[in-house]
DNA sequence: ATGAATCGATCGATCGATCAGTCGGATGCT
DNA sequence: AGCATCCGACTGATCGATCGATCGATTCAT
């Protein structure tokens, strides 16, 4: 039932907002009474805290799971990417959800939010400098390729869902192949893809049946 | 004082977002009860699409001028992204609420900016779909490779302001050679930009003077 | 005197959250 | 088997606060 209360929540605050979605929506949607919601979350933020952070470990794991695969910094952009665009195909509402909350968020919660976003983040950063320093990337500017990877992939989740026409394999080549572009990585190289790199599906995620 | 009000409400609206900003809180901001208010605006909601549809039709009046100043889809997109980088810099709130606030607009409202933005990324199709037909592209996904470059100019606006250690010319130089790497236009072309070509800083936009 | 700007008071609705208490099934004791 | 007990799920009622919005009245400059 815990997962149940995720999803609902999720699929509202990914709809109409974290702070223009009651406690009363969410029971409604359960068939519960806003009094009964109490006793499954503590409160309004540490249900939205708690699926961010959940989303954000996950992406954190698969993150650091693909960079440690290789030594190669090309096919550690490429797994990382991969990896990055396949989460965000699996969890559009949950991705949404933690990435444009962080407002909602007050004190202390914020705060460790923001860390573990920033851990993922740095995670591209590390693979941008072991391509510098292995010389295969060609690189404008490293703090602006660093956001723009972050924010096109992260992009994926506000259309993928609803315009569905490419599966998420060919989207993680399509993607990938303009992530070596932007950090001026030729194509020359062949990568091999890790098959068993799996992004989960979050217990948050919305089975999109309802909709 | 209609544009005080206007900047007022967009700074609130993005740090605090739509539905968790009451009317009083942009009272207060302006030393003015919630009734005064309503001689200025005629609900909230008429607040928030004010703003958004100024901004829009910001965007779509550079956007038009940048891709109609040259037949050669490889400088239309350099203008393009260049006008569209300095946009999100000098209007970074705004922009970010035109952006993420859609949900919260209703019926005729909701549809009339969903229209404006379409048309907004129509501008991106349109130079994409030249540039294949001049053959001076080497895309790897037309549809996807307008999603991104879109996604990552907008995105400038969630990071520029707090982080602005690139002046605005410098930001939309490697914007340009970046979405020239995306859309495989070399960068064996020079391309001569446009002085002329200038975004206009929004009446809404805060003047940070306050902050 | 006309009209824009402003106010305090107030409307009904809804907000997040709490409370005491009901219900049914599992458990343990005799 | 029979009874007591306990606990998780759930509820209606209600709390104080705040929400967007409206009203008539007042101020003030032209």
């Amino acid at each position: 039932m815990h997962d149940r209360v995720n999803q609902v929540a999720v699929g509202l605050f990914s709809r109409k907002g974290f702070a223009a979605t009651g406690i009363r929506d969410i029971g409604r949607e359960l068939g519960l009474t806003s009094a009964t919601l109490y006793h499954y979350v503590a409160n309004k933020e540490d249900l939205l805290v708690g699926v961010m952070e959940r989303c954000l470990r996950e992406y954190l794991r698969g993150g650091y799971e693909a960079v440690a695969s290789s030594p190669d910094a090309v096919v550690q952009l490429c797994r990382l990417v991969h990896f990055h665009v396949a989460a965000e195909c699996m969890n559009p509402m949950t991705s949404q959800v933690t990435d444009r909350e962080l407002r909602s968020l007050t004190g202390a919660n914020r705060a460790r939010i923001i860390d573990l976003r920033d851990e993922f983040d740095s995670l591209y950063r590390a693979v941008i400098e072991a391509g510098t320093e292995q010389g295969c990337f060609d690189l404008i500017d490293p703090r602006v390729s660093r956001l723009v990877l972050v924010e096109m992939c992260n992009g994926v989740a506000n259309w993928y869902g609803v315009d569905g026409r490419l599966s998420i394999v060919e989207l993680q080549d399509r993607y990938a192949a303009l992530a070596r572009r932007v950090v001026g990585a030729g194509s020359r190289k062949r990568v091999a893809m890790l098959v068993d790199l799996v992004p989960t599906r979050l217990a948050s995620e919305p089975s999109d049946a309802g909709a």
